[in-house]
DNA sequence: TAATTCAACTATAACGTTGTAGCTAACAAA
DNA sequence: TTTGTTAGCTACAACGTTATAGTTGAATTA
């Protein structure tokens, strides 16, 4: 076991003072070429590199961005912190992941352990249970301790950091459109709960592409999953409610908030023998593995999580070299797309 | 803008030693009750947290683990980072992640900034471009800096480090004794090329099931999917591949070394309209979502990702807090097992 | 009364850096 | 000879913390 020699080391070594080496190792023109090339090689020789933990003492920068996400056992986040992770690389940072698990309380746990250590800047989705709860104080104490932090996918309005969102309500609304296009008047939508923001405004989408085409609305044809601890529990409340509505409702297309439920629906339907896409075709938000890999393969709506990742990286990085106004806050919005497969 | 208060300040404004702040706050008995009690109430009134970059400085631990992935969207990969982060954060550590994607060069790089950084220890599943390079210097510079290394999976033997891996070779024999048991004699393997140690010792355990019971090996039952960098490639190759043998030979069962190739084995079964489970039977490993939402749903033999990143991150925080001696190495093997479902 | 003990603090060094200011010897200019 | 300049180095402080080794003044003991 080699221990990684110090300035303080080669000075002695070489019989020079600790600045000599530093400067030397800088390349500084106050210290005599002769010297500086002996002191170089000598590094070099020893394999010397500077100790990181001392630099960020120093210059109060630890080059290292703190990444909050709900969950990572899960297709898109994966993609986001993949995103996150390539491009923070390539720009000279690293990247600590902590999960909150959908949970408020290790969301906020999370926070200050990362806003108390070696990060520079925080990207964050909030987690289910911080958006039901509507406490954020979490979130304003960092920003307040001047820790730059930006919001994604699941974001609140009224915070002093950037965000980058996707067009959920309009990419709702096209994809119901669509399928009324294709002559599906009678459209379930599989959604959450109301507090999150997402499934919120997906559901808008879908009601107000319903109101341009004058089709009332029916509450019995749209199912708000139960948010429950353990996913087990919450597909086979979805399986069961929307088994009810397939015997007492005419269906004739879906739309899922996510890849899982559709999956859940598609499942269904299998079951009863409901042929997709001829008797009811399905459109999903996610673009995940499960859309690719079902059979019918799903419809999606790709939310571009590569996209999200790199923009959330971009205005954190920017915002933490100075390049942007610390004061001056952005709000991106990605457009989602609709990737045509067998379900619709 | 609230900046953190520091010892010092505090010593400043209640115009006592930064001695006596520190020593205060850590309840010593060396300073007076009274004094004490002021600087706690004024800490707690100013909500000082102590800087850990300067402990880490000090201490030189820094309660991070670095971890080195092939890659993040990856179903198996991201179950054992989540177990890793749940157990590391429980103890008390956090989780710096660094993706390799497969590259050789990237994982050196990777290595390398981790080593300078904030980092006391590293777990890491080696990349497939390593393994083929056989080029390990990175990993023994990194043990030979005193830092403590877990390799998990991916493994490769004769370093001095502790290991995580599974039964492979003998959980795919199994696998194939359970199709040879249910009379499928003409089993096809997907497997990877022979330089991935897992798909090595899976294919291993196949042959090895075969000649137990005298069952001839065919090589044209065994498809090595080319290793292209873009998964679609190698999808293109597995499906024309498979169907060509198919065509040619007679097939009673397959068994797939991860859950994609499985997944995508059925796509052209499907096509070429050859049912699963009546003619051809899968099992494949990786228990992931692709497995338990196609249809008909995946016989898979689960790795246990979770308990594998527990392990890992026991192994190397028993190592960092010194429980364990830093020179005795263990190898934990974790027992796959089959979880049966619509294919087989 | 002088020595001893002790409580309650403070000073200092160290972890590994870097930037600023300061020092010294050699040489040039006045 | 004195002063000034410069090259080439060193000292010091600081980032925020803690452990070790002092220091001080008052109370206790012989």
């Amino acid at each position: 076991m080699i221990r990684r020699i110090t300035l303080k080391e080669i000075a002695n070594e070489l019989n020079v003072s600790i600045s000599t080496v530093s400067k030397s190792l800088k390349d500084s023109h106050e210290i005599g070429v002769e010297t500086r090339e002996k002191i170089k090689a000598f590094a070099k020789a020893h394999n010397y590199r500077p100790n990181n933990i001392a630099l960020s003492l120093k210059n109060r920068k630890t080059k290292t961005i703190g990444v909050i996400i709900p969950e990572i056992v899960h297709h898109f986040f994966s993609i986001v912190i993949n995103s996150i992770e390539k491009f923070s690389t390539e720009n000279g940072y690293n990247v600590i992941i902590a999960v909150s698990n959908e949970s408020f309380e290790k969301e906020v746990l999370n926070m200050e352990t990362l806003a108390n250590g070696h990060i520079d800047g925080i990207i964050m989705s909030i987690a289910k249970e911080t958006l039901k709860k509507q406490d954020f104080h979490h979130i304003r104490e960092t920003i307040d301790l001047g820790i730059p932090v930006v919001l994604f996918d699941r974001v609140i309005s009224d915070l002093k950091c950037d965000k980058v969102i996707v067009n959920d309500k309009q990419a709702a609304k096209e994809a119901t459109q669509t399928l009324i296009d294709d002559n599906r008047k009678n459209i379930l939508l599989l959604t959450s709960e109301d507090y999150v923001s997402v499934g919120n405004l997906r559901t808008e989408g879908y009601l107000e592409a319903l109101k341009d085409n004058d089709i009332i609305p029916d509450s019995d044809l749209i199912i708000k999953v139960k948010d429950k601890k353990g996913s087990q529990i919450e597909m086979t409340y979805l399986e069961d409610e929307l088994e009810k509505v397939l015997k007492s409702k005419k269906v004739d297309a879906i739309l899922g908030v996510n890849e899982i439920y559709a999956g859940s629906a598609l499942k269904v339907l299998k079951k009863n023998k409901i042929i997709v896409p001829d008797e009811i075709s399905i459109i999903s938000f996610t673009d995940g593995v499960i859309s690719r890999y079902s059979s019918p393969s799903l419809s999606t709506i790709s939310q571009h999580g590569e996209i999200m990742g790199e923009r959330s990286a971009k205005l954190l990085i920017n915002k933490l070299t100075g390049k942007t106004d610390a004061s001056e806050f952005k709000t991106e919005i990605i457009k989602c797309s609709l990737i045509k497969r067998e379900s619709s």
